[in-house]
DNA sequence: CCAAAAGTGTTCAATGTACACCCATGA
DNA sequence: TCATGGGTGTACATTGAACACTTTTGG
């Protein structure tokens, strides 16, 4: 809330950062770009960009997603997550970092936009293991999106955010299975997902894509919380 | 994540606004100025101000903080909450704020400090009812501060922040009756709170502040997670 | 004595957990 | 036929909900 001080206010430059995570080959994986001009030339990053003049936050980071995934109508779930300003994250400037996070399905490859030099998807223990070196603090604001995602998914019905447009029970539950880096008992797991109320909407389909008896095909129900929640095991 | 574009960067205003609660005569309440000037001069609005030049984010609230308290060691929890930069939203120019949630004990009559025309609590249902006319759009924020802690101290140990060091276990029900504003079991959960390991650590004292028995006396314990959590009633 | 708040015990229902078991497909 | 994943049934332990009851103060 600014009011009016004898000296001018600091300007701050206001760019957007994603968090964009999917689940590939039974591993969480984030979306990371690889810088084309320096700083950290040549380093992975985040995707993300300055807001423009006039435009919206949550405008801005859809934007860049666009930009970066080449597509534009995305099936996708986008959320702020935090927000970054340290003295010094941005060698050039003072940037205040307006963090997103996205869960999308897996995705075609992605196609790199803009100014990055290549784009690619990459297991968030890659990324924050020991050879990992993300450029800026984005380590940190891939910590945060990677924890807020999986604790979201427990009370939440965000997990089929990862999921195609129809899925089946199996695959929402290898979907937590490798956000969380657990097992979960496939017959508990079934009937509670199948016995929370508008979770799934069952679409008539069945596919046999996994192997075994057919199974059958839902889609996202209306319901948004999931209560109670689903149990993460201590792992 | 800055990357360099044929434009300059368009120059943002970056503040803080502080969302403050405490429970106060039983209802959860936030503390709101006067605004000395335009633009709504004289409307309440939430503390807050722009971030200074090399200054982090957090350290410019907890700043603000001290300066619209007149307190500087509070025993306070402190935590971002969301960031609001519609463009618009401040009619002199293009500002992003960076909200912060404190949760406080019930504090001393605050003081007016730097240019608010005053300083006082009031309970955030007469703040967002029909009467409320925050400025900005600091009702939203508000709401999300309101609507973050509720859901908070299901599942941690916050609720304890808004208690004197120390405290009753009916005092820490109270907090979640106020806040939540419905009924709780004292029994139940009297049971609940004292079985959940450090969570709370008894000090030897009692009290009689609250009539009746005398009632331990309590200190906040190690725990930050409430597992299983506190149930809110639908209510 | 009575009111008020603290604290304990007990019972019942709901829910999670573990696991035996059957089903329907592809190879 | 067998392996594989889908799906149901069931017994047991844990937990929350409701509430009767006792304890210890102040007035």
């Amino acid at each position: 809330m600014p009011r009016s001080e004898t000296s001018l206010f600091p300007p701050f430059g206001v760019t957007v950062d994603l968090v964009v995570l999917t689940v590939r080959e039974h591993a969480l994986s984030a979306l990371t770009i690889r810088r084309g001009e320096p700083p950290f030339q040549g380093a992975w990053a985040l995707p993300g960009g300055f807001v423009r003049e006039g435009e919206g936050l949550e405008a801005a980071a859809a934007r860049e997603l666009a930009e970066e995934t080449g597509l534009d109508r995305l099936p996708v779930h986008l959320e702020q997550l935090a927000t970054f300003g340290d003295p010094g994250r941005d060698p050039r400037m003072r940037v205040v970092s307006v963090a997103y996070l996205v869960l999308a399905p897996d995705l075609p490859a992605p196609r790199p936009g803009g100014d990055a030099a290549g784009a690619r998807w990459s297991s968030v223990g890659e990324l924050l293991g020991d050879g990992g070196r993300l450029a800026f603090d984005h380590a940190r604001i891939l910590e945060d999106g990677v924890e807020r995602a999986r604790s979201k998914i427990e009370y939440s019905s965000l997990a089929a955010a990862f999921c195609p447009e129809e899925f089946t029970v199996g695959e929402l539950r290898r979907v937590y299975e490798s956000v969380w880096g657990v097992a979960l008992d496939p017959r508990n797991f079934h009937r509670k997902v199948t016995g929370t109320p508008d979770f799934l909407v069952p679409t008539g389909g069945t596919t046999t894509r996994q192997g075994g008896r057919p199974a059958q095909l839902f889609r996202r129900g209306s319901a948004e919380k999931l209560n109670p929640p689903m149990l993460r095991p201590e792992a």
